[in-house]
RNA sequence: GCGCCCGUAGCUCAGUAGGAUAGAGCAACGGUUUCCUAAACCGUGGGCCGGGGGUUCGAAUCCCUCCGGGCGCACCA
């Protein structure tokens, strides 16, 4: 149900049958209609839509904009369509659309009988996979984890009320190289916690958390381990640590409202699913030898270098892997692939999607979203992250320290494009700056006024005893034209995989209903009027919840 | 050097498919207590949309070029 999008269809009709009585009656003559387009102006002076058929079409038929405009608006004034209040030419050539408000008035009884559905567009059929933060499972989880996880989960959220059958899915990176070298830290952390002088490696992860995690699995194995022979005492370690470390993210993220429907082991695929997806493009002739290595013909897909498959030592490559990984998504049958990444993986975009192509699925079924840093800032200071220094923030903490709803509604509320700045301090302030606040306190507002009311036996009537069309001041006006652009508004951010979409939009209302209720009263002598204001409060509440619900954050009754 | 992203009000940022007079929040300034939460609201000022060229009826948006910032260009991931 996608009230903007249903007039859209109904107006674009209406000029598509101007236009062709038009021609019928030798007015204008044209091969096929332009693109045109149906849009809600900037200028509420230009009416509630506006079309730009006239300019379009202008070229081709060889005559001004204007005249053109003219003769489409006197033909629909001719059809005297009842919804329509008035239509009319404007500028270069726009033909402005102004509506009656009945189309407004249906909303509240869509709103109020959808509920918690409002704001869902129709089933479309279509699976999507969305990919997300899949981080090292050798660290914790830092501030770009963080903003991968909420810009992740939002957007699933808003595929999901988009109308597609979606799954969150997060990669283990549980084998290959970074695993190797985690596993001499952890080994060497291990020797010298039983008294062996050796030196820590000098690549190696020389953070606290492996000591920790090597305390405890002494707490757990002792020096047993010394016994054993490498091979099998390092793998003792790893999948110790591994699992510890899943463990560990799973529950972060949990806490940070994200769960995923699929946990994949990159290490599932290194039973032999990396040499198949090898040989088979090395048999469509995508690969060649040099150096001892095995590389992929990446360039012939507009990356700038091929790229190292299998190293000279025998070993497959990060890459190799991830080939392998793209085409276990696509025999999976989605119809879509999305994967959230940082920007600095930007130079593996060209060559994933060479590797799709080259394997024989649609490289535009697997799009890229790149998601700039974060810098966190305490009041005005950066905060340096630096895992040498061992000053970095984790996740964890951020959620301790701001909450999660502020954490979440702050990751998001930028462009993924967007360089993103976190103000620790912001953040943490319960105050009309803080924006996460600021909507969650029309939430809360709107539960008080409900309070009000039930405290003074006041009821809502039945929903057939309410009259919307009492509701006619322009704040009114305004939040009920809000409240429908909803669906729409998640339709939009669902194609344009724009999660901060939802956090602006919500703020917006937000902003609309504090400008309502500074203006007029809810409660009041006449009956009629406070039933309509209260339904519209009702809705309000209903799709502020709904929003918040997107972007995981809550929406208190009261602060 | 090559590639990707960014450059919009003092600050932080919006601005889907090109649309009419480019918006919001914060900051600044001026107001709002008989009233459902003053954790709020109203108003004012503030802009060569980084510069230049092009495409067209129309460009913040598309193309070219230059400048500035970030990131990438490993047999790391």
């Amino acid at each position: 149900m996608n009230p903007v999008q249903e007039l859209q269809t109904f107006l674009q009709k209406i000029i598509v049958d101007a236009a062709e009585a038009s021609r019928e009656q030798g007015l204008i003559a044209y091969q096929s209609l332009p693109d045109f387009v149906i849009e809600v102006p900037r200028e509420k002076g230009h009416g509630d839509f506006a079309c730009n058929i006239a300019m379009l079409m202008a070229r081709e038929v060889r005559m001004a904009p204007r005249k053109l405009a003219e003769l489409i608006v006197d033909m629909i004034a001719a059809n005297n369509i009842e919804r329509l209040e008035k239509v009319e030419v404007a500028g270069p050539g726009f033909i402005n659309i102004f509506l009656n408000n009945s189309w407004l008035y249906a909303i509240p009884s869509l709103v109020y009988n959808l509920g918690n559905r409002y704001g869902y567009n129709d089933r479309c059929g279509q699976r999507v996979q969305v990919e997300f933060v899949s981080a090292n499972p050798t660290g914790n989880l830092h501030m770009g984890n963080a903003r991968g996880g909420a810009i992740g989960d939002t957007l699933a959220n808003i595929l999901d009320r988009a109308g597609y059958e979606v799954e969150r899915e997060f990669y283990i990176n549980d084998a290959g190289n970074q695993i190797e070298i985690f596993t001499d830290s952890l080994e060497t952390r291990y020797l010298q916690l039983n008294g062996q002088d050796i030196p820590f490696p000098e690549n190696g992860y020389a953070g606290q958390d492996v000591v920790d995690t090597v305390k405890r699995i002494m707490a757990h194995y002792g020096a047993s381990l010394l016994e054993l022979s490498a091979p099998e005492r390092r793998r003792i370690l790893v999948d110790y640590a591994l699992q510890e470390k899943v463990a560990y993210m799973r529950r972060t993220l949990e806490n940070f409202g994200v769960e995923y429907d699929v946990w994949f082991s990159e290490k599932s695929l290194h039973e032999g699913k990396i040499e198949q997806v090898i040989d088979s493009l090395k048999e469509k002739g995508y690969i060649y030898e040099e150096d001892d290595a095995l590389w992929f013909k990446s360039t012939l897909f507009g990356d700038e270098k091929d790229e190292v498959i299998m190293r000279a030592n025998g070993l497959p490559t990060y890459f190799a892997a991830d080939i392998a990984y793209h085409q276990n998504k696509f025999e999976r049958g989605f119809d879509w692939v999305i994967n959230i990444w940082g920007a600095d993986h930007h130079g593996h975009i060209a060559r994933m999607k060479g590797a799709i192509q080259a394997l024989g699925y649609d490289p535009d079924k697997l799009d890229i979203l790149l998601m700039q840093l974060v810098r966190l800032y305490r009041g005005g200071n950066i905060v340096r992250m630096s895992k040498r220094t061992g000053t970095t923030v984790s996740l964890d903490e951020l959620i301790e320290e701001v909450g999660r709803d502020a954490a979440r509604f702050f990751f998001v509320m930028r462009s993924p494009d967007s360089h993103l700045d976190f103000d620790l301090e912001l953040a943490k302030q319960q105050s009309q700056e803080n924006p996460v606040y600021y909507v969650q306190y029309a939430h809360a507002r709107i539960c008080s006024i409900f309070r009000q009311a039930e405290a003074a036996g006041v009821k809502m009537a039945a929903l057939d005893r309410i009259e919307p069309s009492l509701l006619q001041e322009e704040e009114e006006l305004a939040l009920l034209r809000k409240i429908a652009d909803f669906p729409e508004e998640i339709g939009i951010a669902a194609r344009t995989m724009a999660p901060h979409r939802i956090a602006r939009y919500v703020l917006d209302l937000a902003g609309l209903f504090h400008s309502f209720y500074n203006h007029h009263r809810v409660l009041h002598q006449d009956q009629a009027l406070q039933n309509a204001r209260l339904l519209l409060m009702h809705i309000t509440r209903t799709t502020i919840k709904n929003a918040l619900d997107i972007l995981g954050v809550s929406a208190p009754e009261r602060m």
